[in-house]
RNA sequence: CUGGUACUCUUACGUC
């Protein structure tokens, strides 16, 4: 359908204003919008957090005769719970839900765990979860909804939890991923336990789960983060020799890492290296580089780095803009540093 | 079996 495709491309552009008045008037054009169309509406108002017009949306597509059907449902309990009303959305489950002859499944489950999870109720996930796999009536869980609340746990620093939990996976056979690893890989590696993350990751290719590139990313981070930067690098090596290719995230910690210790010869080599291998670097990698020159008066070489980026046809963003408003205000540049900023505000750019 | 792929999951840069 013609109509559905404008709308999603109106919704990938940011004009979901747009997208939602073209969907009014398809009704009174004799060409009514389907599911599929509200639903593709639904995405790109919960993807903008903008869940409550996601919610009335539902009541007018019923209104018009369309009745959500799952896919949609999940659409906006995703978007409410990433908001942090996991309320409202387990209230759609109970009962708005059934009585559009409806059921839930295990994605709207997921979403449910995972809202829980990030406003910090743990219990309540853990909870779902269990119904999940007590409760024959209700689908039951999968990879995902366990990796959801290992991560919860990892992000918490709960690390004996999150085993506990890959045990009871092991144990009750249930299939764990390479996903599975890297929330454990990163939260060992958050907590500075770098030994024990090697040795997990060892553990890995023992228990034919290969890592991928995340799991190497996230080893050379922690390992950049506690100063091992020499470590990192050899990563770099062995990720190539097992067939993963570092890719711009890589390169741009390990630069960071010896930015931010002021070795900026090595710094440079690992520019000039990864332009070899025909990674380009994106406003993340300017970042890192213009703070390290701003941070040690090279003013000039900042002001080149950020004339670079333009050409490069990147775009600052709002951590670019505050680099340099830092920096100006460091040095006392007051004015330069506001007229930075109005200027930035008058391009309309997402920055601030 | 053509159109909405819905949840999960993971990794880099600023301020405090």
């Amino acid at each position: 359908f013609t109509f559905n495709i404008m709308v999603k491309a109106l919704c990938a552009v940011d004009r979901v204003d747009d997208a939602q008045t073209l969907v009014q008037k398809m009704g009174t054009k004799g060409c009514a919008p389907n599911v599929f169309t509200y639903t593709i509406l639904a995405k790109g108002l919960s993807e903008r957090s903008r869940p409550y017009q996601a919610l009335e949306l539902l009541a007018e597509m019923s209104l018009n005769g369309c009745n959500p059907n799952i896919v949609t449902y999940n659409t906006v309990i995703d978007g409410l719970c990433k908001e942090g009303n996991v309320e409202k959305a387990q209230q759609l489950v109970q009962q708005q839900i059934p009585d559009d002859g409806c059921s839930p499944n295990v994605i709207t489950y997921n979403s449910l765990i995972n809202g829980f999870c990030k406003v910090g109720k743990i219990e309540k996930a853990l909870r779902i979860l269990k119904d999940m796999e007590e409760d024959k009536l209700l689908p039951g869980p999968d990879t995902i909804s366990f990796n959801t609340i290992l991560d919860a746990y990892c992000k918490h620093g709960k690390l004996k939890k999150a085993y506990k939990i890959m045990e009871h996976m092991k144990t009750i056979g249930h299939a764990y991923n390479v996903v599975s690893y890297n929330i454990i890989l990163a939260g060992l590696a958050k907590l500075g336990r770098i030994s024990e993350a090697r040795r997990v990751f060892e553990e890995m290719f023992r228990d034919n789960i290969a890592p991928d590139i995340v799991s190497y990313n996230t080893l050379v981070d922690g390992m950049c983060r506690e100063g091992m930067v020499s470590d990192a690098k050899m990563m770099l090596k062995a990720m190539t020799g097992n067939g993963i290719k570092p890719d711009i995230i890589t390169y741009s910690t390990i630069l960071d890492a010896y930015c931010k210790r002021g070795k900026i010869v090595k710094a440079r080599e690992l520019l000039g290296e990864m332009l070899r291998k025909g990674i380009s670097p994106n406003t993340a990698s300017y970042n890192i580089l213009i703070q390290s020159a701003t941070k040690e008066g090279r003013i000039l070489e900042a002001e080149k780095l950020l004339q670079k980026m333009r050409e490069r046809g990147l775009t600052p963003n709002t951590i670019t803009c505050n680099i340099i408003i830092q920096s100006l205000c460091k040095n006392g540049e007051l004015d330069k540093a506001i007229q930075t900023m109005e200027s930035m505000w008058v391009k309309g750019s997402n920055a601030i």
